[in-house]
DNA sequence: CGAAAATTTGACATGACTCAACTGGAGTGG
DNA sequence: CCACTCCAGTTGAGTCATGTCAAATTTTCG
């Protein structure tokens, strides 16, 4: 059950040993949600992170006028949470629900403090974690300040082939931050 | 000199022996920058990240049509850099060019690597710096996916109004992802 | 002061939104 | 196995926010 997660933290190079790989699993819960279960929901504390052993998640706000926005979808080997809340301690903004049957791994903010005391490679598990993400959402900004619908829907395809034929357009449109009816005009003229 | 990225760490609750901070000193470069002068161009290799000591920085990408895009500003007590680049080895995309006069401490990657390697409790720091910018950066992906133009631009004055003051509006537009006439007729409008 | 840059304004174009209707499966129950 | 409902996706018509291009005005700064 671990498995994924030890090779997660290997292929970032950091290499632990038996009884460091026992404390990692001592602080860490396995939890199993069905399809359309809530992991976090909006306004509650977000007291864990999450690690997605397998299925589909979606991480999402909705706004005044009851519109979804899909921050970031999240699938097994990729980690999901809302940071803010849980290092804040504050009501999270976001809901985050199954779109399939999910397996996750949890950790508690004061676990997680522990396995930093105690193994202190964590920390520089999740720097680099973390680097990665913050690449990512960077390129996300600069995504929506200079492309177009059609071009962000483009560069979802091609960064998220797999997510893609696991989602509704619906949700893909909400995450692109246009509507389902703009997002099927967009694939029509694509088709062409 | 070090004074302030020593303070900034210590916010953190990062405490270094004396032995440390020689060791942390030893890493760093120390340079200034004239208004106007690029810390970084296009196409170059990040070789360096950068903590501002003062001064104020953009960091923006200029598209095919000539348009640039302010991924984000930089000032006092403030860390910038492409950390793709830096990280990856690949040319950046971005510029990094000073708005005023700038003092920067630099550090590269193998420099950075021996600091982690000496000074491990530096990953523990980065990671919190990096906690930081995600959630930042997430914030503002909500925001373009959800705000009009309008509520961007004072969710920007709130978040940065030390910056709103030394910077010009067609600076801020391209931060907000909107042309400086659409932002002249905003502020126009918030103004009644 | 005068040139260059920044900001504002006007007229018009356009991409994306809203609301409403229609289409075509997928699933359900008789 | 058919009729029925439900939901995602599509299409159409009209609207709105923001963009484009051009010109006028104001500010900045050598």
């Amino acid at each position: 059950m671990f498995d994924l997660l030890i090779r997660n933290i290997l292929k970032r190079n950091i290499h632990l040993t038996p009884d460091e790989i026992k404390i990692l699993q001592s602080k860490f819960t396995y939890k199993h949600f069905r399809k359309h279960q809530y992991i976090l929901q909006q306004g509650e504390l977000s007291r864990v992170e999450s690690f997605i052993v397998n299925g589909l998640t979606r991480t999402y706000e909705v706004d005044e006028k009851g519109q979804e926005h899909i921050l970031q979808f999240g699938m097994e080997d990729w980690w999901i949470g809302d940071m803010y809340s849980f290092l804040s301690g504050k009501p999270s903004a976001f809901n985050i629900d199954c779109l399939e049957d999910t397996e996750v791994l949890q950790i508690t903010k004061s676990n997680l403090e522990q396995l930093y005391g105690e193994v202190p490679k964590m920390n520089q598990y999740f720097r680099l974690l973390l680097e990665k993400a913050l690449i990512s959402t960077n390129q996300r900004i600069i995504a929506s300040l200079r492309k177009t619908a059609a071009e962000r829907y483009l560069e979802f395809l091609e960064k998220y082939p797999f997510i893609n034929q696991r989602v509704s357009n619906h949700q893909i449109a909400s995450f692109l931050g246009i509507t389902p009816q703009s997002l099927s005009r967009v694939r029509k003229d694509l088709s062409r």
